[in-house]
DNA sequence: TGGAAAATTTGCGCTCGCGCAAAGTGAGGT
DNA sequence: ACCTCACTTTGCGCGAGCGCAAATTTTCCA
């Protein structure tokens, strides 16, 4: 196996902080994983085996109902932490993670994650930062759901995934990856009916273009303005 | 100012393992605060100053949204840390804390986080324990929003205050502070008179007793099976 | 003890968005 | 090039629960 060379993670955010020769240290215990669009890297509730960085793509993470409905809970994209059960004491993943296109990542065995943190403060405190926000998300998409109707939902979402995973293109602004109707569905608690609708109707007036599995946002001020106000402009 | 007993903390789960020199000297740091009911701890955006262990009582947390609208976030109830902002690399807070009643608590000034989570790690590693199972909560929660209709959001709100605070009567299982309609509302995103209407609908079923600001579950049995399925038993 | 404020109950109409059904439209595999 | 499957669009009806309004009850305080 290939030494794996601190370039690949210098400047990611969980290991701002940490010299040249701790990521070599940090490094030594990494492995590096592919996983083709569509494949499992962790399922809900299996043994929280390994915690990972995301080099490369983006992971869809989903959790699933005892009745079998699903809510996606995150997108992950480039350069995040993810799976880090062990860090919150726990021993099974929460959510099953899939890569939603052709994925790189790092994994650490779990068990490291009490020596690694200590050794290096740095990733520690990044990673609880991260999961405070991931906190104040959790509760901000709590509030959504409990004050918002769904046509605000939507814009919120779709905001967020622009912003978090845009890629500039001649139209507009267009989410990264390939994403359905019913993924956007179960992001906002609608059914991919409602979103059909919303979406022709924000066609229409020339604020979004989208297709299959594809989104382009093309005017973001009036999105917001949908996203705010529930009056039917 | 009198020294504060090493027993009154001894046995709380943010202390878990820790020696009981050790509790002393965390306890060294700590100063005790009493919150009469219905006044802040803490409120939104404020800086950060302190994190708090609730010795006595229990403690709403709210979020404010732009538009003004309250969510409650969750309840802490004794035994507890909470504003925990420090923790998670966060300067503010991210939501208001009221006392629900009368309270007691242990304040620290957040900038001796770093030095208290490192001095003792069982207490970091009991606080990101907690970190991570209230992550999880609110992914639940956001999971229900999506999923169940008012009926079973509302049963399952009870069921988990009343597990959480539940006080034993002759009529069934009280839950030990006051709270109204309003704050059920607040909780499950519905609106008052909705939770209204339910309540008495239940109470009409021997399921629940209520009156002013105060609930309980007779039934909590009958009480799950409106939480998991929709049928109109 | 009286009065005001807070909390709760109840009625009624309406709307958003779901549920169901069916038809259309790409895209990928062989 | 065709076929199939996955994804998307669209129509229609209905029902849960909100919004508004008003009456009622309970508690607290002067």
């Amino acid at each position: 196996m290939p030494r794996l060379d601190a370039s690949l993670i210098a400047g990611l955010p969980p290991f701002e902080g940490l010299q040249r020769d701790e990521l070599e240290k940090v490094l030594a215990s990494a492995r590096s994983v592919r996983f083709a669009a569509g494949t499992a890297i962790f399922d809900q509730e299996a043994e929280a085996e390994s915690f990972f960085v995301l080099l490369d793509g983006h992971v869809r993470v989903v959790r699933t109902t005892p009745e079998g409905q699903q809510v996606i809970v995150r997108y992950i994209s480039e350069g995040e932490i993810f799976g880090i059960a062990a860090a919150l004491g726990r021993t099974t993943y929460p959510a099953t993670a899939v890569a939603a296109v052709d994925c790189v990542a790092l994994a650490w065995p779990s068990v490291l994650w009490p020596e690694l943190s200590s050794r290096f403060p740095s990733l520690g405190a990044n990673t609880y930062k991260t999961v405070g926000s991931r906190l104040q998300d959790a509760h901000t998409r709590v509030i959504e759901m409990s004050t918002e109707q769904v046509e605000q939902r939507v814009a919120h979402a779709l905001l967020r995934l622009v912003k978090q995973t845009g890629r500039k293109t001649e139209e507009g602004i267009e989410i990264d990856f390939p994403i359905t109707r019913q993924d956007i569905a179960e992001m906002t608690g609608a059914t991919l009916h409602t979103i059909s609708r919303l979406l022709s109707a924000w066609e229409e007036q020339d604020i979004v273009k989208s297709g299959r599995k594809r989104v382009t946002v093309c005017d973001p001020h009036r999105l917001m303005l949908k996203a705010e106000s529930r009056d039917k402009t």
